[in-house]
DNA sequence: TGTACATCAGTGAACGCGCGTTCACTGATGTAC
DNA sequence: TGTACATCAGTGAACGCGCGTTCACTGATGTAC
C-alpha cells in the first residue's frame, strides 16, 4: 500500500505523554481507540450534515465522548477534518492499488477500463466528504497542497498501468503524454463520483464511466 | 434567455405588502435594490468563506445593512441561497444561449468545440458557490430538483447544437444517442470547472477541456 | 403640482440559546520493583 | 505475579461570546385628492 503522509497544519499526534527522557510518549490504547472513535463519528456527521454546519459537540455526542476527549486529542475541527481526509484518502489508494494489481498487457485495453471502473469507490458518503474537503482546500492554501499530494499519488499508482496498455500513437493530440492521459482518466473518474451526488442510483454511474472511457481510449471505431 | 424558474421551498417574494384589493403590492423600489444588494454581498462572502460558515450577520454587514434588513426580505439563509442560485444559474445559461448562437453545421466540429470551450464561465467565485450548492443539494432533496432542473435546461439548450453538428453513428456505442452524448459534454464541462477550485491557473484549463472533447467527440483520427 | 396621510422598509436595542473553550478532578492505564 | 505509584485520558461543570430572532420605532416611499 502506497502511503501518502504529509506534514497536517498543526501536528497533534501524541502531543501529550511526551516523555522528557526520549523514550517516547508512554503507550497509549485507549487514547488510540478514542481518537479513531471521533475520526468515525465525524465521517458520519460530516457527510452527513456538512463540514460547515457540524459542530464539536455534535462530533463528540455521535462518538459517545465529552467534548473534552475532544480538546485531548486535536486542537480544532479543521485540525481533525485534515486527519479524516488523510486516513480516507489512504484507504482509497489502497483500493485502487487493489483493484489494478495484476493487470497484465495480456489483458487488453476492455479489462483495464473495467479494472478502473471497478475501482470506483461507490460510496455517497464518501463524496459527501471528500467534496466537503475539496471546497475546504479551495479556500485553504495550505490544506489544498495535502490535497493535491493525494492526486500525485494516485496518479503515479495509475500511470504504470496506462503506460503498459496504452499505445499513445493511438491517442488523440494532448494526451499522447502517459502523464496527461492518466490524469485525464483520473478528472473522468471524479467526475463520475460527483454524479453521484445528485443521482444516488449507481446502476446507471458504472455504464456511463465505462462508456466514456471506452470512447476516449479506443484507437479505433 | 431561457428562463429556469420553478417553485422556492419558501417563496418570500413580494410576502409584505401585499394589498388586499388585489392590485398587487405597493410598489417597490428600495426593496428590491436591498433584495440585490444582499444577495450580491452573500455570493461574495458565500464564495470567501462558504455557504456553512456563513452567518446572516456577516451578510448584513457585506451589504451595509442590519439585520432587520435581511429578516424582511428573507426567512433564512437556506432561502436567500436558493434565490441566490436560481439568479445566477439564470446568468450562467443566458451565457451558454449566447456562446451558441449563431452556431451552424457549416462551421465543422473544431468551430463546436471552441464555442463550448469558451462557454465555459471562468469564475473561480462561482465555481465555489456553485459547488457549495451543490452539496447542499445532496442533502436537501427539494433543493436537489431545483439543481436537476436547472441541468435539464442546460441540456436543451445545448442539445440542439450537438444534434445538427454531429453524426450519431460517427459515436462510441453509449454516446450515440444525443441526450446521452449532450449530458456527456455537459458534465466533461463541469469536471473542467471543478479543477478551478484547485488549479487557478486557468490557462491550463481550456486547452484541458478542448482536447478532451476533441477526443470524445472526433469520429476519425 | 402640492400636501396630508397611510403603509412600508429598514433600524438598532434587547433577549436568550447554543456552543466553543477552559479547567479542576477522577477513574484508567501503564510502570517499577 | 502482585502491589504501589505516577501519569494520562476523559469527565462534566462553568464561563462567556457570538449570533439568531424578535420587535417597537422611525424615516422613506408611494397614494389620494
Amino acid at each position: 500500500m502506497v502511503e501518502v503522509s504529509g506534514s497536517a497544519p498543526s501536528p497533534r499526534t501524541q502531543r501529550a505523554g511526551q516523555r522528557p527522557g526520549g523514550t517516547g510518549p508512554r503507550v497509549t490504547k485507549r487514547r488510540a481507540e478514542t481518537r479513531e472513535r471521533l475520526l468515525a463519528a465525524a465521517f458520519g456527521v460530516f457527510a452527513e450534515r456538512g463540514f460547515g454546519r457540524v459542530g464539536i459537540e455534535e462530533v463528540c455526542e455521535a462518538a459517545g465522548y465529552t467534548r473534552g476527549a475532544f480538546y485531548s486529542n486535536f486542537d480544532s475541527l479543521d485540525e481533525l477534518f485534515f486527519a479524516l481526509y488523510e486516513q480516507q484518502a489512504g484507504h482509497t489508494l489502497a483500493q485502487v492499488n487493489e483493484a489494478l494489481a495484476g493487470a497484465s498487457a495480456d489483458e487488453g485495453l476492455p479489462a483495464l477500463i473495467d479494472r478502473v471502473v471497478n475501482a470506483l469507490r461507490i460510496d455517497r458518503t464518501w463524496v459527501l466528504v471528500r467534496t466537503d474537503f475539496l471546497l475546504h482546500a479551495a479556500r485553504n492554501p495550505e490544506v489544498a497542497a495535502a490535497l493535491i499530494r493525494h492526486r500525485e499519488a494516485m496518479r503515479e499508482t495509475v500511470q504504470p498501468v496506462v503506460r503498459d496498455m496504452i499505445d499513445p500513437a493511438a491517442m488523440p493530440p494532448g494526451l499522447r503524454e502517459p502523464q496527461a492521459l492518466t490524469a485525464a482518466i483520473i478528472d473522468i473518474h471524479d467526475a463520475a463520483a460527483a454524479k453521484l451526488l445528485l443521482e444516488p442510483d449507481l446502476t446507471a454511474l458504472r455504464p456511463w464511466l465505462r462508456d466514456l472511457l471506452t470512447a476516449l481510449l479506443s484507437p479505433s471505431r
